[in-house]
DNA sequence: AATGCGGGGAC
DNA sequence: GTCCCAGCATT
């Protein structure tokens, strides 16, 4: 949970999943859209697959025992080398390095080395590891790159190292490591076909294996190429992915919503919610979900956004409808 | 070595 | 708006 996650917002799912998978038999056992419902709102969702892969994994090939050796810790799904790193040296007490984004701007600082590689972090780390707390030592260089050597205004005089930090003698502690350059988010429009019946529930249906918010639920989408395309295309866009999906439509649309935003990490979307009026059952491995409550499965946050709007629509024209039947 | 993969919080 | 978070798998 905390590959590339703050502390902060991993503590409460942490708490919730142990709840839920108080052991490594209850995780390698439990079903995927389980774990997957556990993990949701956290992001980078192959973690959890992997999680799950991994508990099933250990079960299997290392008779339940989370191996010792750094090699074979590596072998687990999901598991790195910060990660092997961290549980080689946290909780078996193995002198090895755990180099992960603090670690890594510490170092960089520590040697004004402005583009540290993978190997040269490595071995730089590996010879500063304590023989004789290595958890300790690596969680100490951890919390002084998230307390202290932060990434922007660092506290130097506060820094236990400051005195033998190249970085700080040199005055260009605030340039390391250095920045590459971010490539533009492209920004992508869709059609979303939120498919209603009349009890107010929803057509979802499960997202492909791999790419974006893999094996999570959605509303069917489809790609508008024209930013600003026209109504009649957008209903029609709608009403094909809708097809697609397995869901079957009415004719007329009951309406197209406001736009919803949302920025994930290297893709700005804009979704335009059309509300569809089913016709009779679907077809393929969709699911219907009350748009009041949607839970029970793996939504992103972009579709709850998404099924917030629609429910909201469509209690109040249902509700128009009963004031002028 | 570069890229795709979420969501949120701090500034 | 930008940056980055106790990274990993894939290419």
């Amino acid at each position: 949970m905390l590959q590339q996650t703050r502390v902060k917002t991993v503590i409460p799912y942490y708490r919730a999943w142990l709840k839920r998978f108080p052991d490594l038999p209850a995780l390698a056992d439990a079903e995927p859209d389980e774990v997957l419902a556990q993990w949701e709102g956290l992001g980078y969702y192959r973690r959890a697959r992997s999680l799950h892969a991994g508990a099933a994994f250990v079960a299997e090939r290392h008779g339940g025992r989370i191996p010792r050796d750094l090699a074979e810790l590596k072998g687990i799904p999901g598991v790195g080398d910060y990660t092997a790193g961290a549980v080689a040296s946290i909780a078996f007490g193995r002198p090895v390095p755990a180099v992960d984004g603090n670690v890594r701007r510490v170092l960089s600082r520590l040697y004004d080395e402005p583009t540290p590689t993978a190997s040269w972090l490595r071995e730089r780390a590996g010879l500063l590891v304590d023989p004789d707390r290595p958890g300790d030592w690596n969680q100490a260089l951890m919390d002084l790159g998230a307390t202290i050597c932060t990434p922007r205004s660092p506290g130097c005089d506060a820094c236990p190292l400051t005195s033998v930090c190249a970085a700080r003698v040199a005055g260009t502690q605030e340039l390391r490591p250095s920045r590459s350059a971010r490539r533009a988010v492209p920004a992508v429009t869709f059609a979303v076909s939120v498919v209603v019946d009349r009890w107010g529930r929803a057509f979802v249906r499960r997202r492909p294996d791999k790419g974006l918010l893999a094996g999570l639920w959605a509303f069917p989408e489809a790609v508008i190429g024209d930013p600003t395309p026209d109504e009649p295309a957008l209903v029609r866009q709608a009403r094909h992915a809708a097809k697609e999906a397995g869901a079957r439509t009415r004719e007329r649309p009951r309406w197209i919503l406001d736009v919803v935003r949302h920025r994930f990490t290297h893709l700005m979307a804009t979704y335009v919610p059309v509300l569809l009026t089913a016709a009779g059952a679907s077809a393929g491995d969709g699911r219907w979900v009350p748009l009041e409550r949607p839970t029970g499965l793996a939504l992103p946050r972009a579709q709850r956004k998404i099924a917030a709007a629609a429910w909201a629509a469509f209690e109040t024209k249902e509700t128009d409808a009963d004031a002028n039947p």
